[in-house]
DNA sequence: CGTTTAATTGAAAGCAGTCAAACTATGTGG
DNA sequence: CCACATAGTTTGACTGCTTTCAATTAAACG
């Protein structure tokens, strides 16, 4: 995801204090009603946002790659009203949040920024209520690994057509909305058909049109090529 | 939706050149695809958020009320990545697109709002993810209905026990990731149940803390006690 | 009033969920 | 290096919530 900083600014930002930190994966960066205190960004690693039912039937709401920020949602919100949790062992930047605030509330060209990296967040959160509520099983499925795909080549982190999906199935029924039954038996009659093949965690996509075709997906809505206008 | 805003930013963003316009429901104000030219504030009226699958089925992302601004998902993105539709007839304030961003970029305050309110729309869509991907038809309908009274009433729209839900059935389905048959069937059952009862499009709730906890409903994602700060 | 849109209802089919068990991979301690 | 423990994947049988299809009733509109 890439946001247009000017030179003053991007020195600004960087040269705030900022802590190295690796945690394992599984680890709490937000809890959902706790007030956050941080502002991290993922080095390496994989993340991802959920909320829970009061029933405890998770939702897994966003998928975050390297590179990307994390706590920009929470920044000036008093609670957080979800959970952020690393997905695999991450290398994270630290950075207190009051820094983080007062800079963006000095400099607009800060500020707008981050307007406009929550507005793609945003965007893809909604493509992700459509999954949700409009696609079936197979769709659905296929979506997340376009998507997946797409982000981890747009940041230059590997291939559309080949990569290392760092979940369990039943983190992907959480994220898609279905149990991990059914992922498995959607996963199995995908590669079934020859729309994927698998080998570990890693998904290998032999044909990108076709998987694109089944999943609907068309990355407009990840808005890659923003200017800076 | 309460965004903190100083005095002087206030009357920047009241000076800029607006106009006002009514239109019938079913208005499109921005189509996805589409690049957005203007930023319009509903001032009476309803309106909604949508995407279509290519096989043309619709997921409705959002509801808006009066008060709120409908464009700024938009603002600094180049191409829409949804349709925004008013849900009835409404009248609107509406802003050329271009004045609106150089005040956001000229005024950290301006840019700073933007920011809160496109954050606490982020936060409900993110429960609007979690509601259509983890509770049945009936907690998914009362949650809806508890989110729209308790915005309405944060909004001095009316009560949180009985207002007018301007959708119809075929609406309330693509909001909900459910078909128009089922939401009739399952509002029908929670009428049955005592959940609610319903005159014409007019929902009324006789236990509101019943309904709340059929619904799951917990309004903290709302933020709308948001402070300044 | 006739016409159109929306709400309602019934019957049947289907996609996904539930429950339970087996299997595989990975890791640990002896 | 093996036995055992644990986490994750895979399968089968069965259930059930929601959809689909079709038709009817009610409401809204010019």
């Amino acid at each position: 995801m890439k946001v247009p900083l000017s030179a003053d600014d991007r020195s600004a930002l960087l040269s705030l204090p900022s802590t190295l930190r690796t945690v394992e994966a599984g680890s709490y960066l937000v809890r959902d009603g706790e007030p956050p205190t941080t502002c991290s960004v993922l080095l390496s690693g994989f993340a991802f946002r959920q909320k829970l039912t009061s029933e405890g039937m998770r939702q897994i709401v966003s998928l975050h790659i390297p590179g990307e920020a994390l706590d920009f949602q929470n920044l000036f919100l008093d609670v957080a009203d979800h959970t952020v949790q690393t997905l695999t062992r991450a290398d994270l930047a630290i950075i207190p949040r009051d820094p983080v605030r007062t800079l963006a509330r000095a400099r607009p060209g800060i500020a707008h920024a981050l307007l406009i990296y929550t507005l793609i967040e945003a965007s893809i959160t909604r493509e992700w209520v459509l999954n949700v509520g409009r696609r079936d099983a197979r769709a659905r499925t296929s979506h997340l690994l376009c998507e997946f795909g797409v982000r981890l080549q747009a940041a230059n982190l590997g291939g559309e057509s080949s990569y290392e999906l760092p979940m369990t199935q039943e983190q992907l029924g959480d994220a898609l909305g279905l149990t991990s039954v059914h992922v498995n038996r959607t996963l199995r009659a995908m590669e079934a058909d020859g729309l994927i093949t698998r080998d570990k965690r890693r998904i290998i996509i032999p044909d990108w049109k076709k998987l694109r075709s089944v999943a609907d997906f068309n990355g407009r809505y990840l808005h890659l090529e923003q200017q800076t206008s």
